[in-house]
DNA sequence: GCGGCGCTACTACCT
DNA sequence: ACAGGTAGTAGCGCCGCG
């Protein structure tokens, strides 16, 4: 027997010589692969039952029929909680997940069972929960070695006794695989290049001599030689794995790439799963973050300080560029600067990766590309099994909506030293002074005296004993204030620091998830009434502070949700927060300064200087992505002048400036292009749409989109509908620009949307002049047949 | 045939 | 597919207009 120390990479679970084993595959601390095979476990479910003797009759009945049921290893009658109420429940273990699947489905039909539960836990997720084991941590196992595999390093173990965590968290040194796969896009979709790169710094290319096999079983070769725990990609789940695994089958060879001798093949989330290897793709966590809009690679490493002016070739460049032997070197130097920062990129994204996992129990490469309520709901699987609830059946059920937040309308105009007030994490904070909870919500006959009722509504929730939300999220905050406490007493910048703000990023992303999680028709613990009570009590809060404000005669400007902006009159603040802390219970501070802030009539738009100088823009069309560069620059270099100089006539003549040269067309081509989602499939669209009719064009052309993809489109002088005057941007230049659409439509609004609140009026900005009228005319007269 | 009007579709933002 | 609240542009159908 043998004693093996590892760190969990990966969970899976096979067929072995008949029977289910359960396979982890991690790392040992000389950074050798390990893998540990565990046959001993029975995945479950459990039938509810109405009452004890109605479990005991379906128990007689299951144990009588062993042979139709010989697959059941054990039964057993248990007490468990549901929504917080106790249930008389059978917990059917099985040989294996088939089995438990079709048992399950039989056995819901005895007309002793009510309710059916964690049925559709998967079999890995069950096994971590069972054994109290967490990816992206140390595990310790007894075994003994099974055998020398060529395809795992530091040996292949069989579990021959106990398995569990060994307390260690720290980071092994992982080695990690990035890949960039080069293809001709349009059309065929044949590979050109594939480049790699290792964190050992070996980086390698492989490209089409005569076919693509080459590619394949060079880059297969290459995986196995360099054995990455993780491979990393960028936008590999939805591109780079399918198109290497269609050109494989289409050419018949083998993409065995993982270390089982397997191929990559989709698995939950829309992500691909390699066995014994971590794939991530890094898209997938820049698809989360707000900056950049455009989340191209070169954009997003750009934008997070990791590269500059990072070479780019558009996708529509490279099949002219491969087969001219000029442009090769370029685009074989595109596709190993590719790889590098991909693998750069993984650097920045690891910890976060980690620590996400290691907190929801979900495998590091799920992470990634689980959404944030499947993240909450890994993490409230694994606080509950500890809890003793049930874990609740994923079901389809129909959507109620509910009030959310109070929003104030702005006091429109220039205001002068506003300070804003807000809430620190309102809802989670209100959810546990109420303990709203799916578990603590009472029932119209349920008699509980001591419990608190929600003004408005009349839901009510007992105080004790605390809910599971309350003891989740109780659990959260606390961790949360160590972690930064920590944070704050380590100076310097180290690799100890950026693990701890990566893990206080991941505690504070699942915290503030909840009370979404909780009216989320998807989530397995959705109970509208703990959402809809929880905004309900937000709305109460800023109310009552809106009020207490007023009677401080502290004058308001605006405020949305857990925030309002005030005079910045230091007495009065102190003395709000103070009446606040007493009041409600609840902690309101002040969160920053404006020394000025404009306010349109419209509510979330604003522009605000701070003390330090700086200009912030909330919601304005310079902060979204769907408007062109050069209108966003116009309104933002607009705003700056307001707020600093107060001289809205200095802003009207850059204003002036800018669009005559728009009309010269004395702009760089870029700042035209306009980005939109494709938020659906093209047919399901009702109207016509610029954006839809850019990618239409596109796929006419043999592009492949994906859903969610950015469509970059520039507005033409082609006459009629906007929809009709749109054209992908990789296909037009300056001179198809229609400067008039960009004048009218983009810059002027964006701009004339500061200045009328500063009494510019209208005519005082350029506008259509007949000349111009005039000349589309001409030109609209010129494209009739 | 066309402009104005009101409604809807669509996207992306704020907290 | 974490929630609701909100703004803003453009499309589209309808109406009236001798």
């Amino acid at each position: 027997m043998s004693k093996v120390l590892f760190y969990l990479l990966d969970v899976g679970h096979a067929f072995a010589e008949g029977s289910m084993e359960i396979r982890l595959w991690g790392v040992d601390s000389e950074g050798k692969t390990v893998l540990v095979r565990d046959r001993s476990f029975s995945p479950w479910f459990y039938l509810i039952c109405r009452s004890k003797s109605e479990a005991e009759k379906a128990l007689n009945l299951i144990n009588s029929s062993k042979t139709r049921f010989h697959k059941i290893r054990s039964t057993e009658l248990v007490t468990k909680k549901l929504f917080g109420r106790e249930v008389t429940a059978l917990k059917i273990a099985c040989q294996d997940h088939e089995s438990a699947a079709e048992y399950s489905e039989s056995l819901q039909k005895l007309p002793q069972v009510s309710g059916i539960a964690e049925n559709d836990v998967r079999p890995t997720e069950q096994y971590l929960l069972q054994r109290g084991l967490l990816p992206c941590t140390w595990i310790e196992a007894e075994t003994e070695f099974a055998k020398e595999e060529r395809l795992v390093a530091g040996g292949s173990f069989r579990l021959t006794g106990d398995i569990r965590p060994s307390g260690d968290r720290a980071r092994p040194a992982l080695k990690i695989m990035s890949f960039a796969v080069l293809y001709s896009a349009s059309g065929r979709n044949r590979l050109i290049l594939v480049s790699a790169r290792t964190s050992e710094g070996v980086s390698v290319q492989f490209e089409a001599e005569e076919d693509e096999g080459s590619i394949i079983s060079g880059f297969v070769d290459f995986v196995h030689d360099n054995d990455p725990d993780m491979v990393v990609g960028y936008q590999s789940n939805s591109v780079d794995w399918p198109l290497l695994m269609r050109r494989a089958r289409d050419l018949r060879l083998r993409l065995d790439v993982d270390r089982a001798g397997g191929e990559p093949h989709p698995s939950i989330h829309g992500h691909i799963s390699i066995a014994g290897r971590a794939n991530v793709d890094l898209f997938e966590i820049a698809r989360d973050q707000a900056e950049p809009k455009v989340k191209t690679l070169e954009n997003v490493v750009e934008h997070l300080g990791i590269a500059r002016h990072a070479l780019r070739v558009e996708d529509c460049e490279i099949d002219q560029a491969w087969k001219d032997p000029e442009k090769r070197k370029r685009l074989r130097d595109y596709a190993a600067q590719k790889a590098e920062l991909i693998l750069k990129l993984s650097e920045a994204f690891l910890d976060y990766a980690i620590q996400m996992s290691s907190l929801t129990g979900l495998p590091l490469d799920q992470v990634p590309a689980a959404t944030a309520g499947f993240k909450v709901d890994a993490y409230l699987i694994r606080e509950a099994y500890k809890l003793g609830e049930l874990i609740p059946q994923r079901v389809e059920r129909p959507y109620y909506p509910y009030r959310g937040g109070l929003v104030l309308a702005p006091k429109p105009g220039l205001h002068e030293n506003i300070a804003v007030l807000d809430f620190t994490s309102m809802y989670p904070n209100l959810m546990l002074l109420y303990n709203v909870s799916p578990d603590t919500l009472l029932q119209a006959g349920d008699r509980e005296a001591d419990a608190y009722e929600i003004p408005g509504l009349g839901y009510r929730f007992r105080k004790s004993p605390e809910g599971m939300y309350t003891i989740v999220l109780n659990n959260l905050l606390t961790a949360r204030s160590a972690i930064k406490a920590k944070i704050d007493s380590l100076r310097r910048d180290s690799a100890e620091k950026r693990v701890l703000e990566a893990q206080e990023q991941a505690v504070k992303t699942i915290a503030n998830a909840v009370y979404g999680y909780a009216g989320w028709i998807g989530a397995r613990w959705y109970v509208r009434e703990v959402a809809e009570s929880t905004a309900a009590l937000g709305r109460n809060t800023i109310e009552t502070t809106l009020n207490e404000a007023r009677n401080l005669q502290l004058e308001l400007t605006y405020g949305d949700t857990d925030s309002i902006f005030v005079e910045n009159d230091a007495k009065k603040v102190e003395k709000l927060e103070a009446t606040i802390r007493e009041r409600l219970k609840m902690e309101i501070k002040m969160d920053k300064v404006y020394a000025r802030v404009l306010f349109t009539e419209a509510k979330k738009r604003y522009a605000g200087l701070l003390e330090d100088g700086s200009v912030e823009l909330v919601g304005l069309e310079a902060v979204r992505g769907d408007w062109s560069e050069i209108a966003k620059k116009v309104q933002e270099k607009v705003v700056e002048i307001v707020l600093r100089e107060k001289s809205p006539k200095k802003a009207l003549e850059y204003v002036r400036n800018i669009v005559d040269s728009i009309h010269r067309k004395d702009v760089e081509y870029s700042q035209f292009v306009i980005w939109k989602t494709l938020a659906k499939p093209l047919e399901a669209y009702e109207v016509r749409a610029p954006h839809v009719e850019a990618a239409r064009e596109l796929i006419r052309d043999g592009w492949r989109l994906t859903l969610g993809d950015k469509i970059g489109y520039v507005i033409t002088s082609t006459p009629g509908k906007l929809y009709q005057k749109a054209k992908p941007y990789i296909k037009a230049t300056v001179k198809d620009i229609d400067a008039e659409y960009y004048a009218a439509n983009q810059v002027i609004p964006a701009a004339f949307r500061i200045l009328e609140i500063l009494g510019v009026s209208e005519d005082q900005l350029p506008k259509p002049t007949a000349q111009r009228r005039d000349r589309s005319v001409v030109e609209f007269m010129e494209h009739k047949p």
